[in-house]
RNA sequence: GCCGGUGUAGCUCAGUUGGCCAGAGCAUCUGAUUUGUAAUCAGAUGGUCGGGGGUUCGAAUCCCUCCACCGGCUCCA
């Protein structure tokens, strides 16, 4: 007998060999006919496979990460067969699960498959689950599993198995499909009940720009049909809040072919909401010690040349600017931190004029890839929120807690709850790929893995991820369809601070070599606005949002008293706009709505009457009467409250 | 940059297999209306059907090419 102990820390006695499947049964046959996979020991299990020592076992239905990634990856071997069926001679790369389904990459040779195709194939994966196949675990020995794949002719798992030690390698057969996997898998396939394909694109073979590039084709499964309609209900309500729609709508941003590709319009409505940000993070760095700096749009490109970007970055770039002047180039930049580095150079320091922080809202210019354009996420011209701090080694951990805080605080203001922290540092098996010394690297990974744990922030850590100048730290944050982004950023450089030579002097009276952190709270203007605009579906915070109260009078005729209470709230210093259609008053209100404007302020013959003001606030309703003072009161204390923490 | 998809008025979309002068709603403009908490009525303007080339008696519709956008891949100093 064996000992298995679940998840309550309750405790049961098996036979030796017993299934998860069968522990399962033993608890309930509901569980029996719901559970996907079993956890052994912290390990995902087929529910088939014996279990033959005391272990911790969790058995996962669809409620469970993994009993999802369990019937999606399941999924994909049958989509992968559907697919082998329905285009023989097809030949498969990997088939993975993901975090929303699951995609198998495939070779069609001369064919091509579309959208148009998904049908077919939906309904040819329904058959194959109907039939209820199950999934056949198998250890094979390499030279089997080659002799198998050369005889397919499958050059991809060829590949994947030159990787892999022989005594490590297992097949899965379902149906007509065997696959290269080591597991695990649904006990069968009748509890796939729904399937979706979602999209199809094209994917480098092992990620490798120069390598052959297969097909992808994503999917989704459920174990009940209306799960997909609610899944594709909460697809269609998450493109509502695309900051692209939401821009166009409320006239934040726009772009114009005739301008450029990536190079964004901001509108009045958007500039205002970027000069709330801007003024909201110049007031946090104003206190924490940072020094304003302005610097210009380009730069000669030697300052590129020594910075050692010209060589890593100038063929992909906005090529050269030239001069009437002989041999004479400028760069558009690309960052501020050379800048930054020849303001360093002005003067001398001393060890106690450390940290130095300067500060630039830096526009700069990036020639991205025109496939990775993307809305306001990723663009060619954009304003870095940028700083570099100019600190002794030993103030590296300080300093770096002092840029968390900022973005942290950030992070609350704008009521950020679900971001990540990733941590990058260097890869141990490259070590020659980075530059600086030693000592300085482990002070540096040391300093942020400390203040990570410090603020008693989750982070993870990546190694091999670090820049080849130094150590960084990023915050992430998803879009409305699941799509991280890096939002805040902070870098710890070595590389800068050698090639422009900078310099202090130390208390033993030598010169020194400062480090320089960089750091972005936001990341960029451009890429902060549309991750919050995502983020709030458009219903900004009323502190930041451009056009807080409009004016609706109910006609003509409260005009005179309509135009007074519009200069009274716009000299209170609120953005007060004012409605002056001979509209139906429901239908200023509608409109009023729909620009997402959080308060109306209705005028008629009895506001005028009493000189007082009804309020309407968006997507809450009517809120009775005030007094202007009384409603300026109001706004004002939502305002402090929003933003006092 | 690569793979796949899409492109009709400012916006959202009709326009079956090529065939009258390309339509609708919203928005805009004009007029009427003077309105009380999510759409007042009427009229008008607006399109080289993404650009260019081709096939055809005839192209929004078929073919080629370029451009932009969308979903991925790769990249992100």
């Amino acid at each position: 007998m064996i000992t298995i102990t679940l998840p309550d820390s309750s405790q049961r006695q098996y036979p030796k060999g017993i299934t998860g499947l069968e522990i399962a049964r033993s608890i309930s046959e509901g569980l029996a006919r719901n559970v996907l996979s079993v956890n052994v020991d912290g390990e995902v299990w087929d529910l088939t496979r014996p279990i033959h020592s005391n272990a911790r076992v969790k058995l996962n239905t669809w409620d469970d990460k993994d009993g999802k990634a369990t019937m999606w990856h399941s999924s994909a071997h049958l989509m992968a067969e559907a697919i082998e069926q329905l285009y023989p001679g097809t030949k498969f790369g990997i088939g993975p699960d993901v975090e929303n389904g699951f995609y198998y990459d495939i070779d069609l040779g001369d064919r091509s498959i579309s959208s148009n195709d998904f049908e077919k194939i939906e309904q040819r994966i329904l058959e194959l689950a109907r039939e209820k196949q199950t999934f056949h675990r198998k250890e094979v020995s390499k030279e089997e599993a080659i002799k198998y794949f050369a005889g397919k002719g499958d050059e991809y798992k060829l590949d994947l198995l030159k990787d892999l030690e022989d005594g490590s390698i297992s097949f899965y057969e379902s149906g007509t499909f065997t696959d290269l996997c080591r597991g695990p898998h649904l006990p069968d396939t009748s509890t796939i009940k729904a399937v979706k394909l979602l999209s199809i694109a094209g994917a480098y073979w092992r990620g490798d720009e120069s390598r052959k590039q297969l097909t992808r084709v994503y999917g989704i499964t459920f174990p009940k049909q209306k799960d997909l309609t609610v899944y594709l209900l909460l697809l269609e309500e998450a493109k509502k809040r695309d900051h692209r729609k939401i821009g166009r709508e409320l006239e934040l941003f726009a772009f114009s072919p005739n301008v450029g590709q990536g190079l964004p319009l901001w509108l009045p409505k958007g500039a205002q909401l970027r000069e709330n940000l801007e003024k909201f993070l110049k007031n946090v760095q104003r206190k924490a010690g940072y020094l304003p700096v302005i610097t210009p749009h380009i730069g000669n490109k030697t300052l590129y040349v020594t910075s050692g970007h010209y060589e890593k970055y100038g063929k992909d770039s906005f090529q050269p600017i030239q001069t009437p002047a002989e041999g004479e180039e400028f760069l558009l930049k690309p960052m501020n931190c050379p800048h930054h580095c020849e303001i360093y150079k002005t003067r001398q320091y001393s060890y106690k004029d450390l940290p130095l922080r300067l500060a630039e809202f830096g526009t700069v210019y990036r020639y991205e890839q025109s496939g990775e354009l993307h809305g306001l996420t990723r663009v060619r011209g954009f304003t870095q929120d940028d700083a570099h701090i100019f600190c002794r080694p030993d103030q590296v951990k300080e300093e770096f807690l002092k840029v968390m805080d900022i973005i942290l605080y950030i992070f609350k203001a704008l009521d950020f709850k679900d971001y990540s922290v990733q941590i990058s540092l260097r890869d141990p098996e490259n070590m020659q790929k980075y530059i600086g010394s030693e000592e300085n690297w482990e002070k540096a990974e040391k300093a942020i893995i400390e203040a990570v744990e410090e603020k008693g922030i989750k982070a993870e850590v990546e190694t091999g991820e670090a820049a080849f100048y130094g150590p960084k730290l990023d915050f992430m944050v998803n879009d409305a369809l699941g799509r991280r982004w890096q939002l805040g950023t902070i870098q710890v450089d070595y590389n800068l601070p050698e090639r422009f030579e900078l310099e202090y002097t130390g208390s033993d009276g030598f010169k020194h070599r400062p480090v320089m952190i960089h750091r972005a709270p936001f990341g960029s203007m451009e890429r902060f606005v549309a991750v919050l605009i995502e983020h709030c579906a458009g219903n900004f915070p009323l502190w930041l949002t451009p056009e807080q109260a409009i004016v609706l009078p109910i006609s003509e005729k409260y005009e005179e008293y309509g135009k007074k209470v519009l200069t009274l709230l716009n000299d209170a210093e609120i953005r007060t706009l004012y409605d002056e259609r001979s509209e139906k008053t429901g239908k200023k209100i509608r409109d009023a709505e729909t620009r997402k404007i959080p308060y109306m302020v209705i005028v008629g013959e009895k506001e005028e009457a009493e000189g007082t003001l009804s309020i309407r606030k968006h997507g809450a309703g009517d809120m009775g009467t005030f007094t202007p003072e009384a409603f300026i009161k109001l706004v004002q204390n939502e305002i402090s409250q929003l933003t006092a923490f």
